[in-house]
DNA sequence: GAGAACAGGATTGTATACGAAATTAGCCGA
DNA sequence: TCGGCTAATTTCGTATACAATCCTGTTCTC
């Protein structure tokens, strides 16, 4: 049970224990401030640290961890500067990247949003708000896999993660993700090929999410351990 | 000689590393297909397998290197659909972040993009194509910089990584990269502070870099060793 | 003579080990 | 009682060591 004699499933171990740690973020399973021990991970996936350790600096790259030198990689707590950034970010990326969709889309891949959107709505209707967030997500990523650009999906991919952390830390009401219909406004768009609609709708979701945030003052206290004091 | 001692300097080695690397991508010193044996490269830095990985590694992130399982990291050489994206993906970003430069721009600003282009030229006269390509993309960062964004800022820079990648494999005319003095009318353009302008003429200014690229075929030989056999 | 199987060498993937830095706790003195 | 100093512990940063995989050159068979 200790001791793990295949070594080789073509991919990396490290990028699947960067995998798993991003879904736990997602679906706020892990909030922004926690400590990640090297040894810690490590012992709970059974890899020693250098593994570990590889995982982590991915994460890091990615924004979803900050690693402070010598003291220890921590779930990131984006500030309220850096919470602007990614929505802006998503602003210039996101309403132009639905239009393409929308030019592109087939019946398949509308289709898949479709089954895609009744699965956030049950999850919704369960009350489970992190597996709703985390399908959310997957939503503006699937839009972007339509318009078929592989780099500025990898973008979105990286700006809907870090939105997880700044929904976590800055979202007004604790329960109610709101359910706004916004994602069904924009299916319809991209069934119809509409990519201006498409656009529009997606610029306004945004701007709709940002104004859900309270981006004011620092976060509250949902930070752990001596992070909270500090 | 061969025994590190001093360990800290607040900066991890492994980024050092990254970062010499990096210039000499830039630079085309180091051209796409190059293989980095972990031995060599750390060999020459003088440090363990283990940190010429992390650095590897990080270089890979930025989709500068490409690890391949077991077989050990090249410089990435990107294929024609990723050159397009690259530039796509600029020309969705830059625009909008030059006329939120233009809004911004302070007087020490501009002087020090004048500084800059002065070198550019001084580098373009001395037929140092390497030394200008890399100022050339500095340039690029420090419009970036201006906007004060650093989300995008941080995808910009990664772009122009790449891009350097691209003009390597792509460059229709090797030696003359011709002077378009684009750079120029941008640099008068956020003076002025005309946002509108300055978003025009980067728009432009991308399309005339992607038009001189040659994109209908696979590279030409430049590619080393079997990679240009694969 | 050509193709396939095999052995040797080289290179990567992962684990373990050691040294340095930072935090924490304890102690002493004012 | 509280503030500052020192020692111990914990955790990270890097190096070294071992196992697995891949590549290459040879040899064996048909």
């Amino acid at each position: 049970m200790t001791k793990q004699t295949k070594t080789a499933t073509g991919r990396s171990r490290a990028e699947d224990i960067a995998d798993r740690l991003r879904e736990a973020i997602h679906a706020h399973r892990l909030t922004p401030g926690t400590k990640l021990s090297e040894d810690e991970v490590g012992g709970i996936f059974d890899v020693s640290r250098t593994t570990t350790r590889a995982a982590l600096q991915l994460l890091a790259h990615e924004q979803l961890v900050s690693i402070e030198p010598n003291r220890g990689a921590f779930v990131a707590s984006p500030s309220i500067r850096e919470a602007r950034e990614v929505f802006e970010a998503r602003a210039l990326l996101e309403p132009r990247t639905a239009r393409s969709a929308a030019e592109r889309a087939t019946a398949a891949d509308i289709a898949l949003l479709r089954e895609h959107i009744d699965a956030e709505h049950a999850a919704m209707r369960e009350g489970d708000s992190g597996r709703a967030l985390m399908l959310s997500g997957e939503f503006h990523i699937q839009i972007a896999k339509i318009a078929d650009q592989d780099t500025i999906e990898d973008f979105i991919r990286q700006l809907i993660s870090r939105s997880s952390l700044v929904i976590a830390l800055y979202w007004r009401r604790q329960n109610a993700l709101c359910e706004s219909h916004a994602h069904d406004a924009l299916i319809e768009a991209l069934a119809r090929g509409d990519g201006v609609a498409a656009e529009e709708l997606m610029s306004s979701h945004l701007v709709d999410l940002l104004s859900l945030l309270d981006l004011r003052q620092t976060p509250p206290g949902s930070l752990s351990l001596k992070d909270a004091l500090a």
